[in-house]
Order: structure tokens, then C-alpha cells, then sequence
DNA sequence: CTAAAATCCTGGTGGC
DNA sequence: TGCCACCAGGATTTTA
């Protein structure tokens, strides 16, 4: 379940192997994952130029020379390995990238969700994207105006990538915790003093969960910390670190959702 | 506009 | 031990 915080730091991770490296071929095992069309792929990527690597929201941006850009999103089991063509690839690798130096960039997917794009116009991907949540233009009051431009419950909200981008289930539950909101309150109920407490939850819960390297669960992604500092997620039935009340678990917009009962009130 | 439900997927889990 | 129903979960699509 990669988030911003993991997409972020596999963007760190991949960017000294990967600046300056070119590509010469692309092995596809899994079609559908590819939004570009696939000839389109197979002909363009090979000879382009690797400049540099962004992100946004929970897209990873790899810049290319001619004006290209890979767009990958690595949605719910996705992960990125850099490994010697000659190591034989994980069952689960579905789109591998070859390097001239003779290495791969793998795309290792078990549920198969992944997805690839290879476009000019980044905005055809990422146009619609709500604001970045870490970036400069994203203050307090830049997102007082955005929660008065949208109707609805904090949670949906939260997830909806168009309101901000890069959150997911986990640090949206984690940052409503921390500005003490239940996740289920209407966006319009918030006040002014709530809405600054949960602009500042999101930055910190964000910015503390890249530090610690972003959540590890499953094994899913490498050598995330943030885990071991869940105040709700997954922590159903268990106190609160706050006031020892039992953490509950409901479901809103279809998705799992954990609070506080007592630190976290609904009105 | 919001919202709820269905969809795509498979590894892991719980029940028996 | 084996079988199977069920579930998570990001984003899109469909339906209300």
C-alpha cells in the first residue's frame, strides 16, 4: 500500500542508480498494466536517457531525454528493485526495464494493480492531482479555502487524490488521529481551529513517516519504520496511547477505518 | 455536486 | 492437511 512517504522514499532509493543510466529494452509479462500503448512502449523507451526522478502524489515521474517521461504507480502490492540482468527475476516481476549497464529495473507486483505510462505530457497522468501535501504552495491557508470548496466526510476526503494528493488509507487515519477529528465528521462541521490542527497533522504525520524511511507491512516494501509508530492503523481492540480507550475499527467509503473514541470526537 | 457499489487482483487468513 | 470463502485496498467506473 504504497503512499506518498513510500513512493518518496523509493524516489531516493532508485535516483543514484538510475540518473544518467539509459534505457535498451522493455519486458512486459503483464499487458495490462500498461497504459501507454505497448508497441508505442517497446519502440520509444529503448535509447531514451534517465535525467532525473520525481514524484508526485504517489506517482513516480522518471524524466527522460526528448521530453518523455515513465510515469509508474505502484498502487496496492507494488515495488522497485534494481538488479543484475543476469539474477533471475521474482515470479512477480511483470514489467522489467533493461539498463546499458547491464542492469534491470524490475516492477515487482503481486496483485497486479501497478500501472505504467509513458507520455510526453505528464499532465495526461497527474493533471488532476490535488496539491502536494509537503510542497511550498500548500499552507494553512491555501487549504482552508480547498475545505471550503468541498462538501462530504474527512475520510473520503482524505483518499480522494483530488483533494490532496498522496494520501492513503494509513496516513489518512493517522493524521485525523493526531488533529483529534473522528474520520467520519463532515468537512463543513470543521472549524478554523480544527481545519489548521488537521493541515498541520497531515504535514507531520507525512513528513515523520518519510524520515522513518515510510510503513512496512508485509513485506511489501523494504525497510520502513514508521510501523512501529501507528497510533489507530490495524490497531483495532488495542488502547490508545493517548487515554487507553479501545481503538475501533469501522468501515467508511469501503475502506478500514481506525480512531480513537474518546481522543477523537465526532461533533 | 456527493456517495455508494462494483471492478480489478492475489496472497494470506480463518473456518471446518 | 486440504479446501474454500472471504478480505484488503487505490483508483476508476458505474449507478443512484
Amino acid at each position: 500500500m504504497p503512499e506518498l512517504p513510500e513512493v518518496e522514499t523509493t524516489r531516493r532509493r532508485l535516483e543514484p542508480d538510475l540518473v544518467g543510466q539509459t534505457f535498451t529494452a522493455v519486458t512486459i509479462r503483464w499487458p495490462r498494466s500498461i497504459m501507454t500503448p505497448v508497441a508505442a512502449l517497446l519502440t520509444i523507451l529503448p535509447g531514451l536517457k534517465i535525467e532525473s526522478l520525481d514524484r508526485r502524489g504517489k506517482y513516480l515521474l522518471i524524466r527522460l531525454s526528448q521530453n518523455f517521461t515513465l510515469c509508474l504507480h505502484l498502487k496496492m502490492s507494488g515495488q522497485l528493485t534494481i538488479e543484475p540482468t543476469s539474477t533471475p527475476p521474482h515470479h512477480h516481476v511483470r514489467t522489467a526495464f533493461s539498463l546499458a549497464n547491464g542492469s534491470e529495473l524490475r516492477f515487482r507486483d503481486s496483485r497486479k494493480f501497478g500501472r505504467v505510462y509513458l507520455v510526453e505530457n505528464v499532465d495526461e497522468v497527474v493533471g488532476t492531482l490535488g496539491p502536494e501535501p509537503l510542497g511550498h504552495d500548500f499552507t494553512a491557508k491555501s487549504f482552508l479555502a480547498l475545505c471550503h470548496s468541498r462538501k462530504g466526510r474527512l475520510k473520503p476526503l482524505l483518499l480522494d487524490q483530488h483533494f490532496i494528493a498522496g494520501i492513503g488509507n494509513i496516513y489518512a487515519d493517522e493524521s485525523l488521529f493526531q488533529a483529534r477529528i473522528h474520520p467520519g465528521r463532515a468537512i463543513s462541521s470543521l472549524s478554523t481551529r480544527e481545519v489548521s490542527r488537521l493541515y498541520q497533522a497531515i504535514r507531520h504525520v507525512l513528513d515523520q513517516a518519510i524520515t522513518l524511511n515510510g510503513t512496512t507491512l508485509d513485506d511489501v516494501y523494504p525497510d520502513g519504520a514508521y510501523q512501529n509508530h501507528f497510533q489507530v492503523y490495524g490497531r483495532r481492540d488495542q488502547p490508545c496511547h493517548s487515554c487507553q480507550s479501545m481503538i475501533q475499527r469501522i468501515v467508511l467509503a469501503g475502506r478500514s477505518t481506525h480512531f480513537c473514541p474518546h481522543c477523537q470526537k465526532s461533533t
